[in-house]
DNA sequence: TAGATTGTTAATCGATTAACAATC
DNA sequence: TAGATTGTTAATCGATTAACAATC
């Protein structure tokens, strides 16, 4: 009943995964115990077929006849998504952006834990959020020997964000997710990923502009949508 | 020399015009007039075959071997992705979140205005935040009348997100930004868009999991990379 | 001209989806 | 059993990419 041991999930699959993960918390939270794919796929706003097909790649986890245990099913995706591991995130900026990122759901879920926080504004360092001293950039390498950051948070302000890319890079981390409105250049064995309201919102306004206009609508944006661009070769 | 009245923008080229956008801004101001594909290609991460075919879907801008005017290539994305346009943004949570976005760069840039700020927080209805003045969310109705914005941006507390999503929805608002970590049910005609902190760390902590298992990696991933979910059926 | 680079073709690859046999 | 729903197949669709003729 296990998958072959050589699966290999799809990238699409990958990207939508993280999406079942929180419905199913969701549905666990709210009482449910057995969730079918029909259901999870007007969730997610996808097919069916597309939620079956991709949580077939993880194995055969469902019951004909009835649909999937949400709790197994979750324990099952986490398990793949790698949470149950203890990654630990730095966070570079603590300005609005970057407090909000340090207080947010991301860092009270399965997973991940904040290991160190950085910024470069007197007022700010030696202040704590969430239990974890901010530290001046001054003590980046230094921390980063102590207890090395699986990720990397860039929320600096836009002109900062390359020299911040270069410093964690040149520490050894080797996933940069950017929430700076600046491209980086980065090695390309750099895991990058952008996250961006500025794109998501010129997406927004490109089937804005084009909804009404004729026919000439485009198909709708697929459900893992871009947000940006970007990501390193696998080591 | 233009493109066929009826051209039809592929999704994945539409999800990549904005980081196109980004790149040309940025070498336009540091001085640029000229670029090739394969410059373009290499600050975003991309084949420069994908760049050329993305491009002329918009239309034949470059020159045989020289490569394509910054400037030029540039106004033509902003006239395709409409942001010649000038679309109202109403956000919704002024927390720290709602607060760096008021302040990004997305509002700055051409296309968007900050149209209405809301929340229900009193120690924040009344103060200002570039300009515009953060009203009660009670009053959500008559500001909106006033002036309808194109796109609504949650930035609430993810308790309060559904019931923010029928306030905008019920008010006409037919693009959503939903920056709070809850899945949403909306009517199938709006446009819902996820921006979340919590799926790209899923997304990152898969690849990091998997990076050194055997050789069992799967593909990097593409870089209209997911961040979540999502999205409405075109008019 | 010689070198460079676009625009486009066509082959390939990957993702989506309807359909249905398997089976609870 | 009858009804429901999975897991998988196979056809289809869309996206990627190498290659190269066109042409500046």
């Amino acid at each position: 009943m296990p998958a072959s041991p050589t699966r290999r999930i799809p990238e699409a699959t990958v990207a939508r995964l993280p999406v079942y993960q929180r419905i199913l918390l969701e549905l666990v939270r709210a009482g449910t115990t057995t969730v079918s794919s029909d259901r999870l796929a007007e969730m997610a706003r996808v097919n069916a077929s597309k939620v079956r097909k991709d949580l077939s790649f993880l194995g055969s986890f469902g019951t004909r006849g009835s649909g999937y245990e949400a709790e197994y099913l979750l324990a099952q995706i986490d398990r793949e998504l790698g949470l149950d591991g203890d990654w630990p995130v730095a966070i570079v900026g603590l300005g609005n952006l970057g407090r909000a990122l340090a207080n947010s759901h991301g860092f009270t879920s399965r997973g991940f834990r904040i290991g160190s926080l950085f910024d470069v504004e007197p007022s700010l360092v030696g202040t704590r959020i969430r239990g974890v001293t901010i530290r001046h950039l001054d003590e980046f390498h230094e921390a980063v020997a102590e207890d090395p950051p699986a990720i990397g948070v860039i929320a600096t302000p836009a002109a900062d964000a390359q020299g911040v890319a270069d410093l964690l890079v040149g520490s050894g981390i080797s996933s940069i997710i950017n929430f700076a409105p600046r491209v980086l250049a980065v090695p390309p064995e750099v895991l990058l990923r952008y996250v961006d309201l500025s794109i998501e919102l010129q997406v927004m306004s490109f089937y804005l502009s084009h909804r009404d206009q004729l026919g000439t609508v485009a198909a709708s944006p697929a459900l893992p949508h871009a947000v940006g661009l970007t990501s390193g070769e696998p080591a």
